[in-house]
Order: structure tokens, then C-alpha cells, then sequence
DNA sequence: TTTTTTTTATGATATAAATCATATTCAAAG
DNA sequence: CTTTGAATATGATTTATATCATAAAAAAAA
């Protein structure tokens, strides 16, 4: 597909003139990356901001501990590396293809041109910013307070928000998400299965009883 | 003051024209509160965007569970209200004045239109959104990984960038921010004061060795 | 097929931190 | 000056979850 198409059918950019996507056409770059390939780590410094053209990216932190943390995963129309684009400073996270991906790759400093050229764009990239705050604002209140029950919940319904009821993730990613271990995952997946809730097989979960998990989300009730 | 000099004075606007500013001046609204006062709630729907002329302001979730989680803390010049105002949904955690507050409140239509007439401060607006989920990504894989001692070091590292190495706060409000319980941070903070990295005294710590503190805050060395 | 690797499963044990309980210290209000 | 209410302190106990260990099941590779 050639540039121009993709950037007409992202929802970024839809609304725009032909001709201010043709400008910003000629600063894009189709990238192909396979699965498993890394797009960037954490700690290097931007240059591109990526949309996806097709297949999957997923997001992870590396703590200090070795651990790693599901940060987000996005599919085809979404951006990321915006944070470290507009900060200019190092990507605070790594990204990865889960699958065969295609990269719509914008160097920073004409994407910035862009904007300043394009505020009704400029403020939908707003949005989006606020959005993932929120989310993200929600995801701390969440790992600080509840306990892992509920965490797991809430990480399945945010899933299950994004890509339907069924879910292909093993039980370490949707542990590495919730911030808990896999052996608890397990267990607490075994759990849900027991009580109907979810049906699962290897690397495959699916939601049954969404009504159930959002109770379990909010936890027991404040007195 | 009068709102023209506060926007001329705030960071946000310092680069306009003249023109401009009293442009927006005219949908800016001054208002005071006292300590204590909540200038918003969870879940209100958001009609303003405010900018801190004088005082300080805190802004909490509260979790289901009813804990409550302090979010930020924000000084003379910040903005803050705008991931509800941007994406028009409910405020996500509400803002409580710490002492004696005066804020500038814009109203969020006039400010969507401020900012498309004026990409400039949208692509600010970008940058600011941007460090704020850097940090916010930085606060989960830290609360979902580490452990107490390291939390409450970054916690404390994170408020002396913004505050100075003097801060006034109880253990208890450490606590909320660091997701812990309040024994729990009077506990390590008895500990940092007999090793001498803190001095601290009722509603008060002082950061003496921030070196060892920042050496606590990484953790033990990944093997 | 057989072998190897990944994912799921489960039991036993350890432990960090919460919870519960009770003092003490300090500052503000009467 | 006394009283009251925060803020700090500390001990005892509990509990949720990590950690360690081992095994079965399923898929992938040989």
C-alpha cells in the first residue's frame, strides 16, 4: 500500500487535505519488522514516531530487578513512541512485534513541523495523550491498592476492551501486565475457570461472564 | 493581579503576542480557596482547565477500596485538570487546595479553541502530557516490581526534584503517594534516619544523602 | 515417532508488608 | 496550663503472595 493511503485511512489523519498529507507523506517511511524483532529499547533515543500499518506491538519496561512489565500492546491505526518523540528524550520503554508487523515510521522533528502546521491534529494527539494518562493514572491507584484478584480483573476487561472477549495471551503476559507472578496467574486463572467465568486453553483465554469479572474488578464493597 | 500579567507570567503563554493573550484572557476566571478546600471531585464532569496562580494543590484518587492515593502534587505555574477537559470525560481524581489557593480556570471549549489558533502552546501542551506519562509508566513498573524501601526512595526522590531537599509532609501522606501504609513508612523512614540519609521532624524531612537514597531507590544489582 | 521446549498445574515454604493494638510525643485549641 | 487531637513510634500477629520445587500436558522440533 502506498504512503499516502495509509496515512489517509489512519484516524490520525483522515481529516486532513489531500495536500497536507501528500507534505507529510514524503517524511514517512515504510518499515517491516518480523516477529520478535525489536522496534526500539528502552534507553535509545528517538527519532521515529510509529503507526501501524498491520500486525502487533506490544510495549515492555525492563526494571532494574530484571523483570519485565507489560506496558501496552497496540494494533494497526494506533501510534506509540510519542512519549519520547515530543520529550526528546530517551524511549522510557522497549517495543516489540508480536507478529509480522508493518511500520509507518515519522522522524520527529517533521512530525513536530507538522503540528505546528496542523493544530486540529496536533489536538487529537492531545486527546490520545490524555486518554493513556488516564489509563494510566487508573492502572497505578490499581497496583497500589488492590490485591492481585482484582488486578487480574481489571487487566482481563482492559484486554477484553481492546480485543473482544477473546484473548490470545499466555498466562506469563497477562501476569507480566497485572504485575503479579505466573504461578499466581495460574492459579487465580484456574480460579475464574472453576467459577465459570472464563474458558481457557494454552495461550488462549476467553471471557464468559463479563459482568462477574467487573464485579471482581471493584473488589469487595467499601463498608 | 490581574489575569492578563498571571498569563504573561505563566509558563504556558509567555511566548505569545500580546493579542493573543488578551484574547484569552477574556474566558479566564480567577478563584480562591482555602486549605483543605476540594476544587473538584472523582467523576465530576470537568468544565475547567486550571493554572496555579498562588498555593499548592494535591490531586488524589480514591480507590474502591477507599484508600485514598495521592497522584501529584503541583506548585505556582503548573496546570492541571486537563486529561478530563482534553478528552471530556470525568475528572479521573480529585484536586483538594493545600493552603491557600488561587487558580486561573479556563473553560475547556474556549481553550480547544485557544489552541487551534495557537499550535504553539498545543505542541507544549503535547510535552507536558508527554513527561507526565513518561512519569506515570515510570510510578507502575516501580510499584508493580520493586519493593517498599525502593518505593518509598523514589517517592522521595521524586518529591525533592520538584520540592527542594526540605519537605513538608506527614509519613502518612508519603505513605498514600508511595502506596504503602503509614506504619509501614514510619517504619523505613526510623531507618534512614538512624543510617543518616534523612533528618526528619514532625510534617518535615530533610534529604541529607541523596546519593544513598538514589543507591536505595535502584534496588539490589540485577545479578 | 520420539524428543525437546513451552505452557499450565499444584504443593510446600518463606517472607514482606498489612493489620491490629497500644504508647508516646508534640502542637494547637480551649 | 490543661486538654485534645494529630503525628510518630513500636510490638505482636496475620495474611497474601512470592519463591522454590516438581510434574503433567500440549505443541513444536527432531
Amino acid at each position: 500500500m502506498p504512503i499516502i493511503e495509509v496515512l489517509k485511512k489512519s484516524l490520525w489523519f483522515s481529516s486532513l487535505e489531500e495536500a497536507e498529507i501528500s507534505n507529510l507523506a514524503v517524511y514517512a517511511n515504510m518499515k517491516k519488522f518480523s516477529q520478535g524483532e525489536y522496534i526500539f529499547w528502552q534507553n535509545d533515543q528517538p527519532e521515529w514516531l510509529y503507526i501501524i500499518t498491520e500486525g502487533r506491538v506490544k510495549i515492555i519496561k525492563h526494571s532494574s530487578s530484571g523483570k519485565e512489565l507489560i506496558v501496552a500492546f497496540f494494533n494497526p491505526g494506533e501510534m506509540f513512541g510519542e512519549v519520547a518523540v515530543f520529550e526528546n528524550k530517551p524511549y522510557p520503554a522497549s517495543a516489540l512485534a508480536m507478529e509480522e508487523t508493518v511500520l509507518l515510521g515519522i522522524k520527529r522533528e517533521n512530525f513536530v513541523q507538522f503540528l505546528l502546521a496542523n493544530p486540529q491534529v496536533a489536538l487529537k494527539i492531545i486527546t490520545l495523550l490524555s486518554g493513556r494518562l488516564r489509563e494510566a493514572q487508573g492502572r497505578i491507584s490499581d497496583l497500589s491498592g488492590e490485591r492481585v484478584q482484582q488486578r487480574l480483573a481489571r487487566t482481563l476487561l482492559t484486554l477484553s476492551s481492546k480485543f473482544g472477549n477473546t484473548l490470545s495471551f499466555t498466562r506469563e503476559e497477562i501476569g507480566d501486565m497485572a504485575g503479579m507472578t505466573t504461578e499466581t496467574t495460574i492459579r487465580l486463572m484456574g480460579n475464574l475457570k472453576e467459577r465459570g467465568i472464563i474458558q481457557s486453553g494454552r495461550g488462549l483465554i476467553t471471557i464468559i461472564d463479563s459482568t462477574k469479572l467487573k464485579l471482581l474488578s471493584e473488589g469487595p464493597p467499601k463498608i
